[in-house]
DNA sequence: TTGTATGCGTTATCAC
DNA sequence: GTGATAACGCATACAA
């Protein structure tokens, strides 16, 4: 049953030459004639010819892989991220490794082990919200191995990143709010200040000078910004009496949990309360009304994020000075923010 | 800067033993007496040893890597699948490679050559919506590569898989509208009869059999079960003013499409019409009402799937005999499906 | 308990 | 334009 994989030498016995010549024929090399390459390519088809990757991979010192990081695969944003990478990955022969950190330090250490030792060409990383260590990744560059910081990034490591422009997505997404009548703009924010809350909200307190409206502290909701804390936020500020008239979310998450108790206290979603959300998450298209909310292309940072590694990876000889790749941002804006009376 | 990395020999000549006493070691092989191992060890943790697993895969003929292909990573089901594997497969120091089929055939057959030929020692997939030719996964059988099918699977390919009991599921959905009081249940099914849709189909139709509802062709739409095709089918439903009181949609896209639709037509959900989709895609529990669902439970498909992997792998001598995992589903109820006025 | 020798399948270097 | 040979890093059969 398990018949022996056919090699490059199998191919090289059946047409009377070497193995060298078979590898290069199969790696159109320009020193062999026509002839041998068309020869060589149909044997390997009758023969059904599997190349070894691995052991081209040891031969090379490079496996054509690329590992990828993410605190989860499983939402939206980071699953189309990875669909980015694979698209250019692909495209020139690389394989992409997932692997998901759980938003757990260890956990990321252990999970960045296991592809050094797969030994992937380089790595993509996009790091937990309460990441606190990086040494690890600082080895990662002293070793020359290629990495690239994609949407949650720390200037703590100095190599590439591609990120959105947050601050501008912060502002974007309360200007609109203004610009819809709104004074009394809530928002949420996660406990730990990663740099993309921090530039939200940074987004969110300029966007309040400029239109010379007081920034309030009371105004802002600190959490871990999943729905619970949004539901939990919404009911604590509506136990508090504090007037408002809107709430910008650094979260989609936080913001439908914020939706549900607005709606279960019979205020009205946008008349009452404008809301505006982060991320695009799918979900946001389905609430009643539809979640206006800031996409961040992700896709499009996948991309970005594989370019980047590529562009380390041909500069391999002289010193490269890491890239910051800044993507923008857009503001969707559905009827959770259109007030009618406008 | 780029250090040469080092190797067993690295270590062999440092202690003055030999690289196959370091290789011992490492593998933790019974004799190898304990001192020898604490100082290889320690020696490898000086030196910054980081094994090859490239090395190691091509001397083994096994490379711990297990390629998954699905027909999208971007759908939370499927991503969720991933994790579950992911779960099983690195508890036994296996990594795992994912690959997006995007639902076509070619793809699937180029995505697969190239899980090959990094020599994946097993392939998990769940087969597109549209595919009609197997060969390449006979192809695996014959080689003896161990082959998983989950989800979407087809009795064509003689292979363990992982399924759930999608008749079963649309069984209880269409019992439990029934329940509620509806007897005029539209389905919206598949265009193309794969193997899920079939089954929840027949769920449908037996439940209505059970309770004395005769069974009426014209309440059956067939879309690609889109959010689009869900509002398209919802139109000429309408259009059509055949009287209905239901609808169990075998996609929660399909039916957040008509949900929406019929919120435009001023008809009360789930007062006029009750709905319930299949899947339990995170959105349909942040839709308003929220909708009652089915879940599959991803995450256990995902380790059951690894599971019957590990399982054919470790019973390579004698003749593997394929198993079918069929896991429950769950009726999830929510204020879409259930009618006040009972 | 450890050492010696060999090979996994490929590519690179040198030779002709 | 093609051949011979060595090496990538590791694991194993066989010796000792």
């Amino acid at each position: 049953m398990k018949t022996k994989k056919t090699t490059i030498h199998d191919i090289a016995k059946e047409l009377n030459i070497t193995a060298s010549t078979v590898s290069r024929a199969l790696n159109n090399n320009p020193r062999i004639s026509e002839a041998t390459k068309k020869a060589v390519l149909g044997m390997a088809k009758d023969l059904n010819y599997q190349p070894n990757n691995l052991a081209a991979a040891l031969r090379k010192g490079k496996s054509q892989l690329i590992g990828i990081i993410v605190p989860t695969i499983n939402r939206s944003f980071f699953s189309s991220v990875i669909r980015g990478v694979e698209e250019v990955a692909n495209k020139l022969n690389y394989r992409v490794i997932v692997s998901q950190s759980n938003e757990d330090v260890d956990n990321e250490i252990v999970t960045l082990n296991a592809l050094l030792n797969a030994r992937v060409d380089g790595i993509l990383v996009s790091i937990g919200k309460n990441m606190d260590r990086f040494e690890h990744y600082q080895e990662l560059i002293k070793k020359g191995i290629p990495l690239v910081l994609f949407d949650r990034t720390t200037n703590e490591i100095s190599t590439s990143q591609v990120i959105i422009d947050d601050y501008l997505g912060g502002f974007q997404a309360t200007q609109h709010l203004i610009k819809q009548g709104c004074r009394k703009i809530v928002h949420f924010t996660n406990v730990n200040q990663v740099n993309i809350y921090k530039e939200r909200y940074r987004g969110y307190r300029e966007a309040l000078k400029e239109y010379d409206i007081p920034f309030d502290e009371s105004l802002v909701y600190k959490s871990n910004m999943q729905l619970a804390d949004g539901r939990e936020c919404a009911e604590k500020l509506l136990a508090s009496k504090t007037a408002f008239d809107a709430i910008f979310s650094a979260s989609d998450y936080a913001v439908v949990g914020a939706m549900q108790v607005l709606k279960e206290n019979k205020i009205k979603v946008p008349d009452d309360v404008a809301l505006v959300g982060f991320s695009n998450e799918p979900f946001t298209s389905f609430t009643d009304p539809a979640l206006t909310t800031v996409s961040q292309f992700p896709i499009e940072m996948g991309q970005a994020a594989a370019e980047s590694f590529f562009e380390i990876l041909n500069s391999k000889k002289k010193k490269f000075i890491p890239q910051k790749t800044v993507l923008q941002p857009e503001l969707i804006i559905r009827a959770s923010s259109l007030k009618l009376d406008k």
